[in-house]
DNA sequence: GCTTGACCTGAACCATGGTTGTGGTCGCAG
DNA sequence: CTGCGACCACAACCATGGTTCAGGTCAAGC
């Protein structure tokens, strides 16, 4: 049944908030970053496509994988244009994640046998410590120093 | 060699900065949010003891393993007040982080194996895919202020 | 005693990922 | 045609981890 007054195929803001799980400001900060757009009523208000639902699923997905909004603004960008994405575009895209996520994981484990290595040692010393010294495992990781995933506060307290 | 007019054991926040790596504003920054402390000269400049400069390889190798400042800073405070730490003191906090890694590593590894799945199915389905609901394997990864409420709240926003 | 470099404080600014608040509008039901 | 909820835009604000800038001081060498 389509919401009253509202084309069958078209979502409102708070619709999309509602199916999706992403609060409205969310949307509108994203839609803001050009990661979703939507067209406009004559009244100025947003009416989303169907397929939108899909890019927000991915853009959480993405953002749970731990892809900055701006990456995922990238790859959105490799869909097509003006056709409805398959499953295959979608999964071409998660397909890149799929790689950073093994890398990610990868650096994590040389990480924590380098912890491992220095717990043993005792060291941390800044000569010869591995951990204090960057550049040899970890070579980005940009600025602002984010957190790769910060459940450890929730599961915490 | 001591430094001309610098006590023995001290160091200036240029020395620490230079022999951690670190810059002079980021040590002023860790001493505003309680990671460091110093003592002053009669002219109000900072000399740091050299147990500081431990104190700082910690911070950053724990900074490499991901953990926020703040959870660094209340590490730190677990260390003996009032004795220079030992090697096992630094050993048992990172033991902390140890186990930290690990469960990232664990989280990650088992996100790859939902997102394999999703590309394999094709998904990305707002009602069945896993990785677009969370509170089954993951928490989420959130900036800041969300960090506080739990997945139920966040579930039935 | 003067110059120079290292240091001081405080405020403003950067990016990320949003939330919150304000004041005004849309649109639908009664 | 009125009232109410959902919507609009813009701005300010939150936390994190700092950097940069402005204006002023300390300390050491010549």
């Amino acid at each position: 049944m389509p919401p009253p007054g509202t084309a069958f195929h078209e979502l409102t803001v708070g619709q999309l908030a509602n199916r999706s799980g992403v609060a409205v400001s969310a949307l509108h900060f994203y839609e803001r970053s050009g990661l979703i757009s939507s067209s406009r009523t004559a009244g100025n208000q947003r009416r989303y496509a169907r397929d939108v639902l899909r890019r927000v699923a991915f853009i959480r997905a993405s953002q749970r994988v731990g892809i900055p909004l701006a990456q995922i603004r990238h790859a959105l960008d490799q869909l097509p244009h003006e056709r409805t994405p398959t499953r295959e575009d979608w999964a071409r895209l998660s397909g890149t994640w799929r790689s950073e996520l093994d890398a990610r994981i990868a650096q994590l484990q040389a990480l924590r046998d380098q912890l491992t290595e220095c717990i043993a040692c005792g060291c941390l010393s800044l000569r010869t410590c591995h951990l204090t010294n960057p550049g040899d495992v970890l070579s980005r990781e940009g600025p602002g120093a984010r957190r790769l995933l910060d459940s450890t506060a929730e599961l915490s307290h």
